[in-house]
DNA sequence: AAACTACTTTACGTTTACGTAAACTTTATC
DNA sequence: GATAAAGTTTACGTAAACGTAAAGTAGTTT
């Protein structure tokens, strides 16, 4: 077996560099659902898994009751009838849109920020520049001071 | 002229769908500055440019204090020393490798969510076959139900 | 002039996502 | 068997991003 079957609540608070806090409030909030041994949570593969979904709903602006939103509508989906799936099906258009806004969103900031970068070296030139024609025989002496 | 040159706040509430409350709000944080005339505020164009990029950067899981501080750098910069200049550069770097990180995210979601459909789909034929073999006759009234 | 509409300030309330402290138990280590 | 290390519950605190109510002003329509 390559990956372990259980895991410690501090075990996976080093891999994804959260809290110990943070995941039990998760499991507060229903989005993990760890067995216990005695007092001891045991998280399973699969509640590393969700974990992982939840921090990267966050890297993507949803919210932890979005995210729980849908892994329970994923639950339910599983064992669901026609209805549930159907309805599965809408959702799942809908994020495929909010990714889209994202991807754009996305797109014109890094267009942004080249022009933004641009401007920047535009003006480190120009200082550049005149800083040359003050003391246009101190060229090594700065060059070595930069970069220290 | 094609664009307008001032706003008023419901304008600018209306055109990006936020309430006035909250444009007054990001007045108080400091990421708008709108002139006044009498006690009403007057947005101008660059006003109406950051609430957009600040409303994007809600959109990319960016808080109000992140979006102030790169509206403040900004700001900065184009008054900016050598040192000011070259602070941006490496922030730049950084938002593009948040930015990548982002992409990789989105991909992964893609991803997930392309799995997530197929077995749907995979489910709903399940769903249909039994139904045709519990009614076999009745099948031109179920298609055509199915499209209400 | 009265009423309506849009705008304003002040200020307290709310939700989300944890931080932090206190006091306790269980498990591993020497 | 003491002690440290890791885990637990309970509970109060906090920052962010507004919502919402109250009460007032400024212009404009009837």
């Amino acid at each position: 077996m390559d990956i372990k079957q259980t895991y410690s609540i501090s075990e996976l608070a080093k891999e994804f560099d959260v809290t110990t806090r943070s995941i039990r409030f998760y499991e507060d909030q229903e989005l993990l659902r760890p067995t216990r041994r005695g007092q001891t949570r045991i998280f399973s593969s699969k509640d590393r898994v969700r974990l992982k979904l939840i921090l990267r709903g966050k890297r993507m602006g949803f919210s932890l009751a979005e995210t729980k939103e849908l892994f329970d509508l994923w639950d339910e989906t599983l064992s669901g009838n026609e209805k549930q799936l159907l309805k599965m099906l809408t959702i799942l258009e809908n994020k495929r849109a909010q990714l889209e806004q994202q991807k754009n969103d996305i797109a014109q900031a890094e267009m942004e920020m080249d022009t933004a970068e641009a401007r920047c070296r535009e003006a480190l030139a120009e200082l550049q520049k005149k800083k040359k024609q003050q003391a246009p025989a101190n060229d090594e002496a700065r060059q070595t001071a930069e970069h220290k």
